[in-house]
RNA sequence: GGAGGGGUGGCUGAGCGGCCGAAAGCGCUGGUCUUGAAAACCAGAGUCGGGGUAACUCGACCGUGGGUUCGAAUCCCACCCCCUCCGCCA
């Protein structure tokens, strides 16, 4: 979303800069409503300053004793124009927000051009692929055969994308939920949150949710309330309609929650396993930076992200997401992706965005300047990371020939003391 | 779910339908005074949209959206949120 006025005077800079990604925008209608727009607000106002000093005028004369029956019938025919002018008005600021709304967010000059991941850039490798003497399982088989991981009887209770942990690994999850929480609030300096889990339309419509994927969201039927997707969500959305004093900026949150997603159109992808589930957990972080810091601290918020597959001692590799890849709210994103035995590949465990100000416009998110005016912030978020698949990659990385799984060091006092899981 | 009370500027809190973007106090910023600080005094200071290179100027904003009226913070309606009591509940 743009400043309109910004969007007017640039409408075709910003149109060739979204290249693809603004395909389905209707340029020409909203160039056409724009234009409406400034010549209904100029004359809505020169109405109404012109009813205010009738008004002003009757208020005089009934003062002096004097007939004002005149000038009201005057202004009331000025009073019909303006109901008039600004319901038309109204309608059309609605329509400008109904395609505004839908139009993606400007993608950094730093981002490689490409329709699909074809094109994304792999920044760095780190880490190296275990090697094995034996032919690696998948963690569904692993898991199954260890019986922490049930998807059957998920299936029974709930559907399919659905999972059971069960003993120690879901005693694992939740080490790797707390494993995760510290080490961004007492070493990354993030303040941790705890946010709802359902949030409302205007919540949605912020971070850019709303109105465009609407079918991808679990929605209440009773209420206008949605599932979250990502604690991005509520937790950029903290901030929505305020003004945050200078010396406050940056803000970090970190957030465990939940995340529901209705996978509508993956129907064929990822069906075994935990990789693609409707419910799944996920460590969140969330940044909100100066507009001159952003990409600074987009490469710190990576890092922090990256610190917690090193401390578990995972490979993995970071790369830079193209043009045609990157999410609808995104000026930048990297994903970190976690190596996979199983599928001898990379597969993504961490998605890090600059937003840049595209959230911060459409929620209202801004911050006092040293000069003492307001600008929006910058808002940054990452997965750090997501739960579920990095049990997934614990469980694939860490198998041994006998089928146990040995726990990384780093997660042995979250687990009690437990170094191995081995079939009970 | 039922009954009642309330939402006004950073905060507290006034506000007869017109002279109210809004008293007053606190807090904040600048100045005078002071070796420095405090106190006192003086001055300033909201957000958004439009026009202008600028000084400046016009409009909107008193929870949100409608309505009545020449004119609404003030009257009417709906909704949202907060508080108190009752019911229910972890």
């Amino acid at each position: 979303m743009y400043d309109l006025r910004v969007l007017r005077d640039n409408l075709d800079a910003i149109k060739s800069q979204l290249g693809p990604r603004g395909s389905d925008v209707a340029w020409d209608d909203l160039r056409a409503l724009l234009e409406k727009r400034s010549s209904l607000t100029v004359t809505v106002d020169t109405l109404r300053h012109e009813l205010k000093k009738g008004s002003d005028n009757v208020a005089r004369l009934k003062r002096e004793k004097q007939p004002a029956d005149a000038v009201m019938a005057g202004m009331k025919a000025v009073g019909d124009r303006i109901k008039d002018a600004g319901e038309r008005l109204r309608a059309t600021e609605e329509r400008i927000a109904e395609i505004t709304l839908r139009i993606p967010n400007v993608p950094h000059a730093s981002v490689p051009v490409g329709t699909d991941a074809a094109s994304n850039l792999e920044v760095r490798r780190v880490g190296s692929a275990p090697a094995f003497g034996f032919a690696p399982k998948a963690h569904w088989d692993i898991g199954e055969a260890l019986g922490i991981l049930d998807f059957g009887r998920a299936a029974k209770i709930a559907g399919a994308r659905f999972a059971v942990l069960i003993g120690l690994g879901a005693r694992l999850e939740r080490a790797l939920i707390n494993f995760m929480l510290d080490l961004h609030t007492t070493r990354h300096g993030y303040q941790e949150v705890l946010p709802p889990f359902m949030v409302n339309r205007a919540a949605m419509t912020g971070t850019g949710q709303l109105p465009k994927f609407e079918e991808d969201l679990f929605k209440l039927r009773d209420d206008d309330y949605f599932l979250i997707p990502t604690a991005e969500v509520p937790v950029t959305n903290l901030l929505r309609e305020e003004i945050v004093p200078n010396d406050r900026v940056p803000i970090r949150y970190t957030a465990y929650t939940p995340c529901f997603r209705r996978e509508a159109g993956s129907y064929g992808k990822d069906t075994r396993g935990l990789i693609r589930q409707h419910q799944f957990n996920k460590v969140e972080l969330v940044a909100f930076s100066r507009p001159e810091d952003s990409y600074q601290e987009l490469e710190r918020l990576t890092g922090h992200a990256e610190a917690v597959l090193q401390e578990l001692a995972l490979p993995y590799r970071v790369v830079t997401l193209c043009t045609g890849d990157m999410g609808f709210s995104a000026a930048k994103t990297y994903d970190i992706e976690v190596w996979l035995p199983s599928q001898s590949g990379f597969r993504e465990i961490s998605s890090c965005s600059n937003c840049e100000a595209f959230q911060a416009r459409r929620a209202s998110i801004r911050y006092r300047r040293k000069d003492g005016k307001t600008d929006f912030m910058h808002t940054l978020n990452g997965s750090g990371l997501a739960v579920g698949r990095t049990l997934i990659a614990i469980l694939e990385n860490y198998q041994q020939a006998d089928g146990s799984v040995t726990i990384p060091h780093a997660l042995r006092p979250y687990m009690g003391g437990v170094e191995r899981i081995v079939k009970s």
